[in-house]
RNA sequence: GCGGGAUUAGCUCAGUUGGAUAGAGCGUCGGCCUCCGGAGCCGAAGGCCACAGGUUCGAAUCCUGUAUCCCGCGCCA
């Protein structure tokens, strides 16, 4: 993977400026900033020099656009400020090449060469109702997973299952009063005896007792107990794994919590060696001299057993050493920011060196949802709901002849997954929605079918043209509508970059659809010109330039939404 | 009460980390198919960036208050 044209063009045009001023280009390059594209595409403000040079800023920048010579660029000022637009020639051509020659690694780097990055996502509890911000953490998670990759980490993507804990207890205490023996294999059973019997603890006292007693038994690891609790996360994490199918997201490791059941001893004494560590009302916690106000970190209840954050604890340093990681990245809701807080500067004042590169990835809660009642819409649900509003728009379009498949469900799903997958992703991450089904279904606007149309129809014009030409002349593409989309392009790999540095899948999403914008409008002119059309006919070289110019915005597109996780048919 | 987050167009949200005239989608109104695919394109209307101060050449962005909303705060995860 070469250098970005942009980049390249970007680090150039600072070199310039700091060569023209006699300073460091790590002193210029933070002021360099996007122009409004009237005003080129790169542009220097010279206000924070005008103290030090004693000038005015707009003689500052008029005098810099004297000295300030580079290649490829076009270089002036405007006001206060110096401004450099990419030269058409060799830009276009540069940038069409370069996603053309990377295909679908364009937008890719090494940067992350030799790191590694642990992934923990998706993480759902087992007998627990499957809560929608688990679908979130499966999709912002398995975005941010790809992101890494594409930078060139080693990425350990975890799905740490919630399988330890009192919800066992509540559900294998539960069955035995609302459970059906002949449906204790399905899971939507499970979670209807979850929700009753922890309504029923709230309120009786003697069975949350019996359930608290049940978890006793599995962390003393009485067999019998353990073999229930075995029976019921096979059967959640068989009705896991169908989902995650459909949605394509895979993970690297499958394990939970139970994986540190009997190994949290160690945890347990060093900690409690260390000033703070007491014990409180019968239970044994973690009371160093925080921030006051703060409540302590629970390690063992009165009864003995323990808690999530001791397990977390005990997880944090297996993972330490078992990856080595550069970063370990918690994608889990907003909510749990103390927990988090506390977890990661526990560790550090146990002496852990590498606690500063945990991260909790948060996000917004999805209300609209009423989880107490146990009424949720399922993930599956509202996917099949997708899928049956796109099935009705696909069929259409195979009766108009518009489009061919052999598999009409098939590609209704794949669109319909586009459009949950990207309706959660376009948003910045930490965002509160409620959960709208209308909104989810709604194909028209900037939604993910919009993307996938783009991109299909991108790929239906090279079908027709004769596929991408081997050679065109770049610079017969000249249009402005042309130009526009080729600076989008050339976005890709930096977008990326930033979208990986802040874990920030949204930035990914909403460029992509700067892309389809610039691409529909330029596309659509054909529409009343038809010597604007990509196919324009009597002019094979103008049509060969548009073909190319297409056949890189169908490889930025298909880049991008694979690296969200959305599907990328090539008609729909 | 304490801590964290939020507040931008009728609604849902962006706003490139302090830079040029604050932008999209939806909705509303008006245009564009004998035409490479209309899940599309173009245009219009719509803003005291919650409020009040402050810092700065420059503030939606940073600081301090105030208001409203959301989340969290010892034996769930």
């Amino acid at each position: 993977m070469s250098t970005p044209v942009y980049d390249r063009y970007r680090a150039a045009f600072v070199g310039a400026i700091a060569q023209a001023l006699g300073q460091q280009p790590e002193e210029i390059d933070p002021h360099v900033k996007p122009a409004d594209p009237q005003h080129g595409d790169l542009s220097f403000p010279t206000f924070p020099l005008a103290k030090a040079l004693k000038k005015a800023p707009p003689a500052i920048a008029a005098d810099l656009a004297t000295k300030v010579s580079v290649p490829g660029l076009q270089i002036a000022s405007a006001g206060p400020y110096l401004n450099a637009r990419f030269l058409l020639q060799p830009f276009v051509g540069e940038v069409i090449d370069q996603a053309r020659s990377e295909g679908e690694k364009y937008g890719h780097s090494e940067a992350g060469k030799g790191k590694t990055v642990v992934i923990d996502y998706s993480s759902p509890n087992i007998a627990k109702p499957i809560a929608f911000h688990h679908v979130r953490s499966t999709m912002i998670g398995n975005a941010i997973a790809n992101l890494y990759r594409s930078q060139g980490w080693r990425v350990e993507g975890i799905n740490y299952l919630g399988d330890w804990g009192k919800q066992f207890g509540l559900v294998a205490v539960g069955f035995q009063e609302y459970g059906d023996p002949a449906r204790r294999g399905e899971v939507a059973h499970l979670v209807d005896v979850y929700v009753k019997a922890n309504a029923r603890a709230e309120s009786d006292p003697e069975f949350d007792e019996r359930a608290r007693a049940f978890f006793r038994r599995m962390e003393e690891g009485d067999q019998e107990a353990l073999a229930l609790w075995e029976e019921f996360r096979e059967t959640s994490l068989r009705d896991f794994k169908r989902v995650y199918e459909r949605l394509g997201v895979r993970f690297e490791h499958y394990e939970g919590e139970s994986r540190y059941q009997g190994k949290m001893d160690a945890i347990i004494d060093e900690i409690a060696k260390k000033p703070g560590t007491k014990e409180s009302e019968g239970a044994l916690i973690v009371d160093m001299p925080y921030d006051e106000n703060e409540p302590p970190v629970l390690l063992k209840k009165n009864d003995g057993t323990t808690l999530y954050a001791t397990r977390d604890l005990a997880a944090a340093h297996d993972r330490y050493e078992r990856f080595h990681f550069d970063r370990a990245l918690y994608v889990v809701a907003t909510d749990q920011s103390l927990h988090f807080k506390q977890l990661f500067r526990t560790l550090k004042e146990m002496g852990r060196p590498w606690a500063d590169r945990l991260i909790h990835v948060n996000f917004g809660r999805v209300g609209g949802q009423s989880t107490r009642k146990g009424k949720l819409t399922l993930l599956t649900q509202v996917l099949d709901e997708a899928q049956a509003v796109a099935l009705e728009k696909v069929k259409e379009n195979i009766a108009a002849g518009r489009i061919q498949t052999d598999d009409a469900e098939k590609l209704a799903d794949a669109i319909g997954l586009g459009a949950i997958v990207f309706g959660d992703l376009k948003n910045r991450r930490v965002t509160d929605y409620d959960f709208d089904l209308e909104a989810f279904l709604s194909f028209e606007g900037h939604t993910g079918p919009y993307l996938q149309y783009a991109h299909a129809r991108a790929c239906n014009v090279l079908r027709r043209g004769g596929g991408a030409p081997a050679s065109y002349d770049p610079s017969l593409l000249t249009l402005p509508e042309e130009l526009a989309l080729v600076r989008e392009i050339a976005r890709l790999p930096v977008v990326t970059r930033e979208a990986t540095e802040q874990n920030e899948p949204s930035l990914l999403a909403r460029y992509l659809l700067d892309v389809a914008s610039a691409f529909s409008r330029w596309y659509t002119l054909g529409n009343q010109e038809r010597d604007k059309r990509v196919l324009v006919e009597g002019n094979e070289p103008v049509k060969h330039a548009r073909l190319a110019l297409t056949d890189a915005v169908r490889i930025t597109l298909a880049s991008g939404l694979t690296l969200l996780g959305v599907p990328t048919p090539e008609n729909m």
